[in-house]
DNA sequence: AAATCAATTTTGATTGATCAAAATAATGTG
DNA sequence: CACATTATTTTGATCAATCAAAATTGATTT
């Protein structure tokens, strides 16, 4: 139906939304996701902007229609599906699915995703515990219920927390996670944050002491 | 490494070959299997014999070399195991999975395909017979002992058979093959075949009886 | 040998996706 | 307000893959 290309777009703008609520996504972010130049990027919105996928404010960026956060939908489910899938039915490592999902989605089909949907029990979270969008396209969105927005960087202090989601799909910090223990599931403790200096320290059940940096900290979620 | 329109002239040369030991395939077949015009392929034919992958012969046809067989291989082993990964892991239906792989052989990382083949018990054919070339590019070519060349057209009246191979990947013929039970391990026997008529009468065991084409039996490869 | 035919190659053009560099607009600073 | 900074858009070009139509070549027939 669409091309990689395109369907790397609508992806793009759909998480970016993802993680702020919706909003616009400049120009420049969508070119530093994407890894192209801000022309290209002009040049391609404009065009999908044409198709009807996404409008586009000129000088302030893009956001999805209807129809264009539909299709994104069924990527961002396709590349969760498949993630999942490499992660339990293949075994793979949970640092390295990210990049092999990323080429996968595009030559997935439904029939194929709905299989694989199938055996896995219909899960409704990633790996990550980012959340799989439904085969109609609904999101548990930035403001559902799934949703906590509390993170290490926020939660309160000496409690014993779920980790719930991982904001940050880049390999090196996926394998910090993997190594500290903190994937999602596991219960943490945070005993010490120190704004001033940036750190975050915990207590990881069963994997013992963490140090991480503040900013990190915000890219795990945590519950309960 | 290589785009899955080079991977695409790479395959149909191979599987060319598988078909009819290794000699030239003309342009105009090159043109046929790929669905694309003539001129194209003379013009992607020139970039690829610059690249070392294959052997122009002007006004005659192409070949691999060595290096254009080894990729070859590589694409048809993805082809060949994802197919098997559908069908014994995802349950998808016989017939259709060759379209599907034909997709997913492009995105499917060395890493994924070591994992599914694993997963498979390192098969050695896929669902319609056709061999798996190894990791490191081996063929149970066309010499090779598997290859029986002794098909429903060829093979002795009233003893009993066993399908190996089906020679053609279109949908229509897999849907029949699938209808008449003569999938790859059906033991049947041929009752009657008239050359004149055209036609070959058989009994396949546990199905009943089946009437094909001449021309579509000699797609029929037996053993044993 | 001349004429014909089929396969192949050439030629010139198109499409999708990209870039670098120049032009433009908006935004903030003194 | 004028100037500098930053984001965005334009412009002109490139690359891979393709096509249709014309030209060429080799083989086949007469």
């Amino acid at each position: 139906m669409f091309s990689s290309t395109v369907e790397n777009y609508l992806k793009a703008i759909l998480v970016h939304g993802e993680g702020s609520g919706g909003e616009v996504m400049p120009m420049g972010a969508l070119a530093e996701a994407l890894d192209v130049s801000p022309g290209t990027v002009t040049t391609m919105v404009k065009a999908l902007a044409g198709q009807g996928l996404l409008a586009h404010r000129p000088r302030e960026g893009v956001k999805l229609t209807k129809a264009g956060r539909a299709a994104a939908a069924a990527v961002l489910r396709k590349h969760r599906l498949v993630e999942t899938f490499l992660v339990t039915t293949l075994k793979m490592d949970w640092a390295g699915v990210h990049e092999e999902a990323e080429a996968l989605e595009h030559a997935v089909s439904d029939r194929v995703l709905e299989r694989i949907d199938e055996l896995l029990g219909h899960p409704t979270v990633d790996p990550h515990g980012d959340p799989i969008p439904s085969a109609k396209g609904e999101m548990a969105g930035p403001g559902g219920a799934s949703s906590s927005r509390l993170t290490l960087a926020s939660c309160e202090l000496k409690t014993q927390w779920s980790v719930a989601r991982i904001r940050d799909q880049t390999p090196a910090f996926l394998n910090f996670i993997r190594d500290t223990g903190l994937k999602p599931g596991a219960r943490v403790r945070v005993t010490r944050r120190d704004p001033a200096g940036g750190v975050v320290c915990c207590e990881v059940k069963g994997a013992g002491e963490a140090v991480i940096g503040l900013g990190e900290a915000g890219n795990i979620e945590v519950r309960k």
